[in-house]
DNA sequence: ACAAAAGTGTTAGGGCTACACCCATGC
DNA sequence: GCATGGGTGTAGCCCTAACACTTTTGT
């Protein structure tokens, strides 16, 4: 621990972390919102803060940055420290490192990752652990430090990439019916989408795959069961971080990836 | 939210750096580029290394991060160590981390940012000074550390946002005919626009405005100049991000700006 | 038969592209 | 007049929104 008055704090170089904003597509909110609709929403896991500044409160995952560790191998151990839930998406949204974010405590620069793991289709549970616990992203609890713009921050950047597929991909299962899809797009824009238009424009686009499958859900007729085909995730500048083609690691060193043989699992 | 073991070495905190990718719009590449074409091009200043490692290669402009500094602060410092040119625009690029990527050296976290600079619209010398140089995007030497990629990602990030209009509004000059801003897209598409639904696409999207004056340029026929209207640069989440403390805010608002005061030098 | 969700057809409009065409100016 | 760049018109294409419609299932 770095000791000191404020001035000589001030002049120390500023600790370096990484948090995560972690999404996963979830179950309508909860019973106590008298919200009825149906429709899916996000839901994030946040962490309550055991030392000052601001005990008690919930906070973004995050972590140290180990000097022989990359950027998103840091980020995917704060992950893992917090959800047994393994990423299908892992990129760098922003570094956010201005002097008064750090309210009084040591300066901070903190990389922000931004993850999107598997949902409820999977049947996992979201097991709220020690001081984990999940919530829905339109109904945060107070959050300390500058976390709550970040994860506003985080969420425009989901509705400006809609238009990836890939990354709609990673919120939903292997296997999904067009109806479920659709529901995965509406919880991000938060608006109602033709069902009928977006089943043509899925298609149209080429990325699906018909498995054979058929899904009933309830005493209705089936609906058949997709798949992204393989190989379309498109190495957007953006998704740099998982598709190791990209330069942000790779070009470096793509060889050394612990993530990759992680996430494979 | 820092948690690193101190005693063991590997594990010290890196040291944070910002470095800056500057781009203005400038003439066609030299004159031993037998590449004929009119068509202006994008140009970047940079530094020549004066320790090592990479003794004596060009690199980005950066320098350090002081804990009483926001990030923009420090990117802009690093900015005027190396132009006189004030920036129309900065935003910031990606953060990179990897342990690899020092060759030997401290590990070190840079956090690049991205600015736009005047260009030769208002005659402004691309001035080489003592260790700083200026070179076309498409023509540059070799760089040190991993720069190179930075560069190519920022160009990227570049074209990506071709369509976000302010973004160009910061590499034209306050004034300009269509058929400039039309040079403008083309150096960064590098591709050929159609000038007639060029222009009607910029004149139908009604964030230019008519100054009333015209300009000829050679013995044709004189064309309409035309500025970006005020108010026009929409915060884009980058800008949002960094608008609550420093004078990024400026960037947005062109009233308060202390920036375009000097810039209309 | 009926309800509910899956899935299809159809039409109108907007935006974009390609390219033909007119306008103003200096020589 | 004629060359040159400024500026306009227009027809076709494709994509999309909107919404009516048919199909398949369980009850």
């Amino acid at each position: 621990m770095i000791m000191g008055n404020v001035s000589e704090r001030r002049r120390q170089p500023p600790q370096v972390g990484v948090s995560v904003v972690i999404l996963a597509l979830g179950p309508a909110a909860r019973a106590d919102d008298r919200n009825d609709q149906t429709r899916g929403t996000l839901w994030m896991p946040l962490v309550r803060r055991v030392r000052q500044p601001f005990l008690g409160q919930w906070a973004l995952p995050g972590g140290g940055l180990r000097a022989d560790h990359s950027l998103e191998q840091s980020a995917y151990a704060a992950l893992e420290s917090t959800t047994s839930l393994h990423p299908r998406y892992l990129e760098q949204l922003y570094t956010f490192g201005d002097p008064s974010r750090s309210h009084g405590g040591l300066p901070m620069v903190s990389i922000v990752y931004w993850a999107l793991v598997g949902g409820m289709d999977e049947n996992v549970e979201f097991a709220d652990g020690d001081n984990v616990s999940w919530f829905p992203v339109d109904h945060l609890p107070e959050l300390a430090f500058d976390h709550r713009e970040i994860v506003d921050y985080a969420m425009e950047r989901l509705r400006g990439k809609i238009e990836y597929p890939d990354i709609v991909a990673r919120l939903v299962g292997d296997r999904f019916t067009l109806s479920q899809l659709h529901d995965v797009y509406e919880a991000i824009a938060e608006e109602d989408i033709d069902l009928a238009n977006f089943r043509r424009k899925m298609l149209a686009s080429g990325l699906l795959e018909d498995t054979g499958d058929k899904l009933r859900v309830g005493r209705n007729r089936p609906a058949t069961v997709y798949r992204y085909k393989q190989g379309t995730a498109q190495p957007t500048p953006w998704n740099v971080a998982e598709s190791r083609t990209d330069f942000a690691a790779s070009d470096i060193d793509p060889q050394d990836d612990a993530l990759s043989a992680l996430t494979t699992a």
